[in-house]
DNA sequence: TTGCATTTTGCAATCGTGTTCAACACGCTA
DNA sequence: TAGCGTGTTGAACACGATTGCAAAATGCAA
């Protein structure tokens, strides 16, 4: 009891302990008031909420988890999340973590594999009990562990498969294909597509299947990818692609930032006009792309269905047996400015 | 031992006991091991690391923190996360942390006050080292607990300053009254200002400072706030303004996304020519006011300095006594074209 | 070989919690 | 009053780590 006591001082976080010597009980009452469903008369829970609220007690979850075996942390991995697409998918989870009484460890990596690697590695140090990897290619055998320890691994949007951990992807293929019929129904028939070097899983599925459904078609079709997937690499594209004698009618461009960029380009560089002399398909629905001055057609990530879904797997981990092991959503076209009515 | 070996089944993350029988060793050989600067013969060393290895061991920081006094956990509290400066923040903060090697939580609240309480309480609750409140109005009383239990309290652009907790803030009255000067230096006499019915102290005050330079420079200006902080907002905004027969022929929309959906409001709306006809200053320097569509003159705020300088407050906290309590960054104007030259 | 200083190692206590188990109090019926 | 069922309560034991302390092992010089 002194060693309690001298301990005290040192130790400014107020402990169960401490609430039960002030109210007078046990320290098993205290934590039977702070838990669901336990067995604790209506005095006894009066007197030590009372105790608890004058020393501003607060159950250490840290602690908590030792013993229950879910530790209520999920761990959300990305790159660049100040980014557009990014920022959105963070907020949706984040704020679908809160809804479900969870909370969200955010690991911003460099975006190369062994900062991937050293996040997953936290994950575990964490116990956390899902990883939803946004970006970066961790090892398979890294997942492997933690799928192992009993942690559920999400993906998202990353085509290259593994069987461990849960996929959550959209139709790339299908969205690529469609968004050259789109163009060539527009009229279009020197098309261009815009890139970037960054050479993630889901970009290259869009470019290939555009690039075979105009294969397809019997149209020839030209790649730039100026740098990684960014504003400004989109305003390269634009001009490296409209500098040139034979200017494209129309540009495929696989992410919305990018489109924004070679838009700009396109207009203030060359004084081109969108979508009488160029159209533009871009990809992700960002906010930017539904404002004034872009009015871009595109194709929409449900990031909301897609985060709703991720959160109902780690409420319920049996679901992930029922549903199929990789979710795919639907990327619906929106139709807006940017190219011709047919 | 044989209640140890009944728990192996269920418990799936491996602790540092099964690592020691398996590598025929005590117990605190792991934990000495893993503990930087502890003494451990090479020999140990190398046995524990390939048991360790071998089942995918890694250390339980949730464990560790109970007897070490600091967990690592940074908490950090913001609504509307997926918003291009609240993002930008969320950015510079995780890529701190993940520098000085602490764990960023990440609550994202509805804004409200409740809200924002419930949050500080998950902060307590985690027993983050540190929390970040990027918006949201918690009570004084809960900022207290916080402090007293020896949690370190930031927060940003709040300009209406709390005592206890640590206060980053950019000079926002500053560059209020300098953006009038601006304006009025580049010939502007109808003067708007577009603002939010959010009341954010910091938006309130960039409001309050340049009414304030205007009634100094004897010019009466119209204030509009047609909803929350939003490219919407913005554009909105624009439609009041400028469907009037005294169109204003300047106007400072105290955030860059606000300006963003006036500029397009004023060009798509009103064929309005920015900067001869209508001249607009923008705040934050967020990615989009770079871009060509917009090239919006603006004030920047060093994101970067102010999460480098948390992460030092962070890393030190006796340096939260050394430099003065609330640290003020200075947001500089960056000249772009949607101000005609003086 | 002995004596001494230095490093390694294991035991046991500790951190703050949840939970089992037995003891206890209480109200009701026979 | 005895007997019984129902709720409450507290002591004791995990959970998975770190660390002070003392014992053991090692290195070195005489």
């Amino acid at each position: 009891m002194r060693s309690i006591r001298g301990k005290k001082a040192s130790r400014l976080f107020v402990s169960a302990q401490q609430v039960a010597e002030r109210a007078g009980v046990s320290r098993s009452a205290v934590s039977r008031t702070f838990t669901q469903g336990a067995s604790v008369s209506e005095a006894m829970r009066r007197k030590v909420l009372r105790a608890a609220d004058e020393l501003g007690y607060h159950v250490n979850h840290l602690a908590r988890s030792l013993i229950q075996e879910d530790s209520r942390i999920v761990c959300v991995i990305g790159a660049e999340i100040g980014t557009p697409y990014q920022a959105r998918m963070v907020e949706a989870l984040s704020r679908g973590m809160q809804r479900i009484g969870r909370i969200a460890m955010l690991i911003n990596t460099a975006g190369n594999q062994a900062s991937a690697e050293a996040a997953l590695r936290q994950t575990l140090n964490y116990r956390a009990k899902a990883t939803v990897v946004l970006s970066g290619a961790p090892s398979a055998a890294l997942v492997r562990t933690c799928i192992n320890s009993g942690q559920q691994v999400i993906l998202i949007n990353r085509d290259d498969q593994l069987d461990g951990p849960t996929n959550i992807m959209v139709d790339n293929a299908h969205a690529g294909s469609e968004a050259f019929h789109m163009l060539k129904r527009a009229g279009c028939r020197r098309i261009a597509v815009v890139s970037s070097t960054a050479g993630t899983p889901s970009l290259v599925t869009r470019e290939r299947a555009f690039e075979a459904a105009a294969g397809h078609a019997g149209l020839e079709i030209r790649i730039v990818r100026p740098g990684p997937t960014s504003y400004a690499s989109g305003f390269a594209a634009g001009q490296i692609l409209l500098s040139g004698s034979d200017r494209p009618d129309a540009a495929f461009c696989v992410t919305d930032l990018l489109a924004c960029g070679f838009m700009d380009a396109a207009r203030y560089e060359f004084g081109v006009d969108i979508p009488r002399e160029l159209c533009v398909v871009g990809f992700d629905d960002i906010d930017q792309a539904g404002w004034a001055s872009y009015a871009l057609t595109t194709f929409r990530q449900p990031v909301e269905d897609m985060a709703d879904h991720i959160m109902r797997l780690i409420e319920d981990p049996a679901a992930e047996f029922t549903v199929r092991e990789t979710a795919c959503f639907h990327a619906l076209p929106v139709w807006r400015r940017s190219v011709r009515p047919k």
